[in-house]
DNA sequence: TTGAAAGCGTTACCAT
DNA sequence: ATGGTAACGCTTTCAA
């Protein structure tokens, strides 16, 4: 259970070879080895049970390996969707991640990245919402994910256009008032998918339905449901901008005896597992997760400096909430 | 962005003091700095922007305090919202944790583990179910939740109370024949939550009635509802050992234009949150994940020897699908 | 109260 | 092809 750890240095005496040497076929390099003194270190490495550290590696390098991951909750199903994608990414490149979550409160999310950076981590991923953080002396690469942030590279979902195609799929079902759940603007600006879902109907000159902005979350989205449904001019779509949201609509419908989508038709943004077993199963604009993840674990660890905001084009799911 | 990194040197070079100064008043201790002294260092520190570097302190201490979790599947609600508790422990306690997902694979699992050793993490968080992994090499604690594993402390829900005490509940309603929804056996022995089931059905002189085995996944859940429901002794109720299995069972029940609860009543065990907003809303034995969680990190970090079981009690949360 | 220095386990340069 | 060794940034003992 706990025995002595085994260093390199007791590799290289019971190798008969010098550290250097251990050290040379444990990363095969830098420089080459004889194949019989390799086979006696191979050997020695096995019989002792030796393990490298990757801390001392680590403090010699100048690089943990290791990225620091702060979403706002880890228990969200779409956070932890994608960080499980950032996981696998990270680790088919050899990286390993720490992942925190800020709670939505700044502070928190402040002293997240203060820890992370002095635990070294090589790069940091920043998934929204939560106010914008200060940044100016964190010295590892940074990338948000669906999120802007002032000096660090950022990856997106393509928001609007994914929120006016589902909202454009709606319409084409023949609705004429399609009503929206959406979450608080967090800089006074419209959130992206409210402008998508304006697009949509402005493009099939209709005007604008009833929008419900309440916070991320089931309650957020039950509430906003019933909330819809007791306005006089009940739209007979709504187009939540979560998942979580949608769930919530679904069951204020159900309450109210409405059947989805038959009375009201349903399409939410996410696109998480959850929305595939809801009743009625929800169509979705499926947000690319593993895209996200791939390119934000890959300008993290290659360090393409590109500042600019790469996208990922969304997915329509089509499934039975939205009346097909 | 990147600087270059400014080191304890740096900071006993501006305050004119030892590098031993400066760790002195960075550490509290173990010394005592003059007033003054603390003073010039803690302004060169603020100056400089300097960071302590953890993975030198690590070394040099001999502990990273880190954990290392690693769960089935990251995107599972069940073991996302277990990990955020583990992270929110940890974090009380100024550790960080390094979170990864076994794919429910042995071999990835395995080289997991190696993974995070290498990394030399304080402790590791194995969470159920995979097969057991050799942990023979291992040199730090390790806890198991959910799951008994040779040489290492677990912490469980009580399985087999919990599961008795929903289908305790279930009759109460009447039911006389409680169908249970549940994953295969993994080590030749009825799992225990199949136990609590016919615990409380043999307690109520009641037979066992139709089971169906299948995955832990909604899909699995799915087909295990068809089954039930085509079954020559269709049960009233259905017990389903997981959150992920119900969800999946009311898909199948609506399906087939049943009403829940007043045909088939449905209880679930675990009572992760998607459960509050399903359809109807599911009535869950849960899991105390942060007990768990909380008892977890306190083994782990404390160190307290006790490899026996630890197991924590289950919650019976009353809500709609049992026909309260 | 403060400073010098050893040493944690590595890597990689410079010799040999 | 291999060995010796300095250095990475830190903590802490020992001396002053």
């Amino acid at each position: 259970m706990t025995k002595a750890p085994v260093t390199r240095n007791d590799v290289a005496e019971y190798a008969g070879v010098s550290t250097a040497v251990v050290s040379y076929v444990v990363n095969e390099g830098p420089r080459r080895v004889s194949p019989e003194t390799r086979e006696r270190v191979l050997e020695a490495i096995r019989v002792l049970g030796y393990r490298p550290n990757a801390t001392a590696r680590a403090l010699r390098m100048g690089t943990t390996r290791t990225l620091g991951l702060i979403t706002p909750d880890g228990g969200n199903p779409l956070f932890a969707e994608l960080a499980k994608a950032i996981d696998k990414e990270a680790g088919a490149r050899g990286y390993v991640v720490l992942q925190t979550s800020a709670d939505g409160d700044p502070d928190t999310e402040h002293a997240k990245i203060a820890e992370l950076l002095t635990r070294q981590v090589s790069g940091l991923v920043l998934v929204a919402p939560t106010e914008d953080p200060d940044l100016s002396d964190v010295d590892v690469p940074i990338v948000a994910i669906n999120r802007e942030l002032p000096a660090a590279s950022s990856v997106r979902s393509q928001y609007r256009e994914g929120a006016r195609q589902g909202v454009d799929h709606l319409i084409g079902h023949g609705h004429r008032s399609v009503g929206l759940v959406i979450g608080h603007s967090r800089d006074g600006r419209p959130p992206e998918r409210e402008l998508g879902w304006r697009d949509a109907l402005e493009h099939a000159g209709l005007e604008a339905g009833p929008i419900a902005r309440t916070t991320f979350s089931r309650r957020g989205g039950y509430d906003a449901g019933r909330e819809l449904l007791a306005a006089t001019n009940r739209p007979t779509a709504i187009f939540a901008s979560s998942d979580l949201q949608a769930v919530g609509v679904l069951r204020a419908i159900h309450e109210a005896g409405l059947n989805v989508p038959d009375d009201i038709a349903v399409l939410a943004f996410d696109g998480t597992a959850e929305t595939e077993y809801s009743w009625p199963p929800l169509s979705v604009v499926r947000q690319p997760l593993e895209q996200l993840a791939h390119q934000a674990v890959t300008r993290l660890i290659d360090g393409q400096d590109a500042v600019e905001a790469l996208t990922c084009p969304t997915d329509l799911i089509i499934r039975r909430s939205c009346g097909c």
